[in-house]
DNA sequence: TTGACATAAACTCACTATGAGCATAATCCT
DNA sequence: AGGATTATGCTCATAGTGAGTTTATGTCAA
C-alpha cells in the first residue's frame, strides 16, 4: 500500500480514486435539530470534489452558502471513507473515497422548488433522542434492547461479551447513558443487523442510501462531543438569545434534559456572553433578558482544555 | 463543488483524484517521542491508495505492521488534505488528495538496511518540548517571541490582532502555555513566514517535505488532545511498567513536567491500571512496584466523556 | 557499617467545580 | 387580586484538583 522505496513502477490506475464530497448540516428549529437532505430525505447532498477549487473545506464552505443562503459558521471535516465493504456500486475497479463534513448554519433555508428538505435527524435516530418530551416512538430503547439482547444470545460464546458491550453502550442494565456514543451505538445495531442498510428488518429509524445514516451518526458524535468543551451551540442561535433558548438548543443537540440553574452558571461562570440590555416576552411567564456572545472570549475559547496534572513549580 | 440535480455531465475527469496515504507514526524511546520518516528525515512515510484493500485502515495497519515488527496499537485518520495552494507539484490538473493517519507502536524496529529511521519529533518541533530537561536549543520561544512580533509589527492595520493571537497562542504576557495548540502555533508560524516550508528562512526546527510538518503537527495536536481522556498512554507502553515510567512517557508526549502525586492519583483513581506483584530496582532508589494495564476497564474508558449539567429529576 | 542520596508511596489541606434543590422576582391570564 | 408561569439568584453537600509534606525503602560511597 505504502511504498517506501518504489520508486517507479505504479500501474496507471494505482492510486487514483474518485473522490466524492458529502456533508451533514444541521440547524436548529422549534428546539428540532435538522439535517439538510435530498432524495426525499434519503440522503445527504453529496457531489464530486472538482479541481477548481483551492481546498476541500473553501469550495464546500461557498457551496453551502449558495445553497442555504446563510453562512456557515461551522464547517469541519468529519472522516473519509473508502470501505469497499459497505459501498455497494463499486465494481468498476476504481475506489470511491468519500471526504465527509460536518456543518452548522444559523437558519434553515425557506422552502422553495428544488430547495433542499431538512429533517429532524431523530427521524433517523429515534433513540437518541432522551429528552422528556420525546415520546417513545416505536423503536424505542426497550425494544431496541430486546432485539440486542437476542442477537447477544445468539452467540453462545461471545453472549457475555456482547451483552457487557449492550449494557455499556447503551446505558442498560445500572450503567449510564453516554449521549456521545451515537456512532457506537449505530454500528453496534448494524453488526447485529437490526439496520435496513446492513441487510436487517427496518424499524429503527428511517434509512438513509449507502453510508450516509453513518456519516450522520458521525456528525451527531462529534457535535455532542464537542459541545461540552468548545462554544458551538453559539454557531446555531440567532444574535440575541434568552438563556433557555440556548439551554433548549443544547438539549436538542446532545438529546438530553438539562438542570437549568447549574447550565445558566456553567455558561456565565465561562463568560461567553453578555447582556444585551434589552428583554423579551416571548413567553408568558417574567419576561427574559437577552442575551449575545462576546466573540473575543468565544475565539480564545474556541481552542481551551486540558485536565492534566501540570507542575508548575 | 456538490450538484444536488446535475445527474449527468462531468466531464472525464471530474471527480476523480491521486489518492495517498501518509503515516504519522509515533513512538517513545528513551523519553523522547519518536515519529517514523523516510528520505533521511525529510518525509512521512507514504504511498498511494491501491484498491485491493478493504478499507483505508485495514491496509494501513497491515503495512505498518509488516514494516515495524509490531502491532500498531492505535490508529487514528487524522485529516484529508487537497489543499492545492500548499501543493507545489501539482500542474497536472489532477488533484491530489491525501489521508493522514496517526498510528502509535510500542517499540520501534530494531535498525537495518532499508529500515525507516525514527528521529525525535522535538527536532521538527523544538519548541514544543517545554519540560526542564529541554535545553533551549537555537530558535527557542525567546526567538520565536521576538520574530512574530516583528512579524506582527510589520502590518500596523492588524498589529493588536495579531498579537494577541500570538500571545494567547504560545502563551506569552500572562497568558498560559496550552500544550494543545501544536497545529496553531504551526500555522501562526507559518502564515508569518518563519517555516522554510512557506518561503521562510530556515532556523525553527527541520523542516519537511511538502506538507508532511504541518500533518505532524497535526498528529501531535491530537495525540496531546486525546490523552487527557482516553488512555491511549497505554499503546506505547511496554506490558509492566512503573509508575514513574508512565508519567515520563506521557510528559514526553504533552512536552510538559507533571506534578507526580497528582498525576499518581489520577491513575489509580481511574483504575486502569493494577499491580503486578512485582517491583523493579532499575533506579537507585526505592524499588517501585510495578504495574499492568487492566484491559476491561480500558476499554470502556474508551469511550468516556460528558461535563454537562444533566437534569436527573 | 553508616550516612548521604534517590526514589516510591501515602497523606494533608485549601480551593474550585459540580449536582441538587429552594427562594424570590417579574410578568401574564382570568 | 390571585394563580400560573417563567426568570434569576442563592445555598449546601460533595467530588475533583493543585500544591505540598511525610514516611518508607532501596543504592552507593566513604
Amino acid at each position: 500500500m505504502i511504498g517506501l522505496d518504489k520508486k517507479v513502477g505504479y500501474s496507471v490506475a494505482t492510486g487514483f480514486a474518485q473522490a466524492e464530497l458529502i456533508a451533514a448540516l444541521a440547524a436548529v428549529t422549534a428546539n428540532e435539530p435538522r439535517v439538510m437532505t435530498v432524495r426525499a430525505g434519503k440522503a445527504l447532498p453529496s457531489g464530486p470534489f472538482e479541481s477548481s477549487h483551492r481546498s476541500l473545506q473553501a469550495g464546500l464552505r461557498d457551496w453551502v452558502e449558495s445553497q442555504t443562503g446563510h453562512p456557515v459558521g461551522f464547517l469541519e471535516q468529519l472522516y473519509t471513507f473508502a470501505d469497499g465493504d459497505r459501498d455497494p456500486g463499486a465494481g468498476t475497479g476504481m475506489r470511491r473515497i468519500s471526504i465527509s463534513y460536518l456543518g452548522l448554519v444559523r437558519e434553515q433555508a425557506a422552502p422553495g422548488a428544488g430547495q433542499p428538505e431538512w429533517h429532524g435527524w431523530y427521524e433517523y435516530f429515534p433513540w437518541e433522542d432522551r429528552r422528556d418530551g420525546a415520546d417513545d416512538r416505536a423503536g424505542g430503547l426497550d425494544q431496541i434492547a430486546a432485539s440486542l439482547s437476542a442477537w447477544a444470545g445468539s452467540d453462545p460464546h461471545l453472549s457475555a461479551e456482547r451483552r457487557q458491550r449492550v449494557d455499556f453502550t447503551f446505558g442498560l442494565n445500572g450503567m449510564n447513558w453516554n449521549e456521545d456514543l451515537v456512532l457506537q451505538r449505530y454500528e453496534l445495531m448494524y453488526e447485529a443487523a437490526l439496520i435496513p442498510e446492513a441487510g436487517g428488518s427496518p424499524g429503527f429509524g428511517q434509512p438513509m442510501q449507502g453510508d450516509h445514516r453513518r456519516i450522520l451518526a458521525t456528525g451527531i458524535a462529534r457535535l455532542r462531543a464537542k459541545i461540552k468543551y468548545r462554544p458551538v451551540a453559539f454557531e446555531i442561535m440567532p444574535a440575541s438569545f434568552t438563556l433557555l433558548q440556548l439551554q433548549r438548543t443544547v438539549e436538542a443537540l446532545v438529546g438530553l434534559n438539562l438542570h437549568k440553574s447549574n447550565f445558566r452558571r456553567q455558561i456565565d461562570q465561562q463568560e461567553l456572553i453578555e447582556e444585551t440590555g434589552e428583554t423579551t416576552a416571548e413567553t408568558r411567564g417574567r419576561p427574559a433578558m437577552l442575551f449575545r456572545y462576546r466573540p473575543s472570549v468565544l475565539e480564545a475559547r474556541q481552542m481551551a482544555g486540558t485536565r492534566l496534572p501540570i507542575s508548575r513549580t
